[in-house]
DNA sequence: ATTTTTTCGAGTAATATTATAGATTATATA
DNA sequence: TATATAATCTATAATATTACTCGAAAAAAT
């Protein structure tokens, strides 16, 4: 299941998406916004900062931006700050690799082959859409 | 993250798909060929009975055995039965389906877009592998 | 009868997730 | 320079989930 940080984290990013011409916005805006408790949400937004995703600046007039353009903030990067790995096991997590501690012999192992292929399926979805994707998703879907 | 319960349900029933024409297997021995903590495996083996997909008897003699051919056990099952939905958003499963709390506009919303697309792409590969497929892996595995 | 083995109901321990609190630092502007 | 604003930092509380344990009852074999 996706944690509650990482839905706070795309709906943030998707808030900022859209207002990437204005002035930064202040985490109590975007709290406000998405109804996120106020404080979770700073612990998030100070992730994807210091991930390089997102502009800050302290004091009056300050707030939060994009970094980057909203095509090239990808699901999975941000998934991986958030939740960590996106493997369902972690003997098979390209980026947080570590041995399963109920597994005897991981190079024959079953289960990791197929959740191999599990992974492989996600991540294509995942590394494929971004912020601007699940932006224009939503204005389709309200057009339907 | 796959649970352990799930992970030791998949290795309890390969254990038992080897096991196939023999007598029944019991619970002690399943847990200590494959080091699951016995008492945990006793409820998950239960579980599984009760969804049909092993035979127990009690008794001396007694034990588990699989009720269907390890082809037809797939693991969408196992993992709906252990870990629940495969989907990575509850608005997103189809067998457990129910709202998320932080949601605002279900129909409108580019999360659950996209993470539709996720639960089908993983659903592909897991109602398509059974048992008997990651018996097969694991030999082929071996014989790499 | 006795032993073996599953079944059942409940309880607990460990860990992870979600959220809150309060003080500190940086910036703008009056 | 004082004041207000807003992010940053460190810690901790509350809650939920996961992993596991205990003990006794029921069923079956010899």
């Amino acid at each position: 299941m996706l944690s509650k940080k990482t839905k706070y984290a795309i709906k943030a990013l998707v808030v900022l998406g859209k207002n990437m011409d204005q002035p930064p916005m202040q985490i109590s805006k975007i709290a406000e916004i998405e109804r996120i408790p106020k404080k979770f949400l700073e612990q998030i937004l100070l992730d994807l900062r210091n991930a390089g995703f997102l502009y800050s600046k302290k004091g009056a007039g300050g707030g939060y931006s994009l970094n980057r353009d909203p095509k090239e903030i990808f699901l999975v990067s941000i998934m991986r700050i958030t939740d960590g790995p996106i493997a369902m096991v972690p003997c098979a997590s390209l980026n947080f690799y570590h041995k399963c501690d109920e597994c005897h012999q991981e190079s024959t192992c079953g289960i990791r082959d197929v959740f191999v292929d599990v992974r492989d399926a996600t991540l294509k979805i995942l590394s494929e859409t971004s912020i601007a994707d699940i932006i224009k998703r939503e204005t389709t879907l309200i057009s339907v």
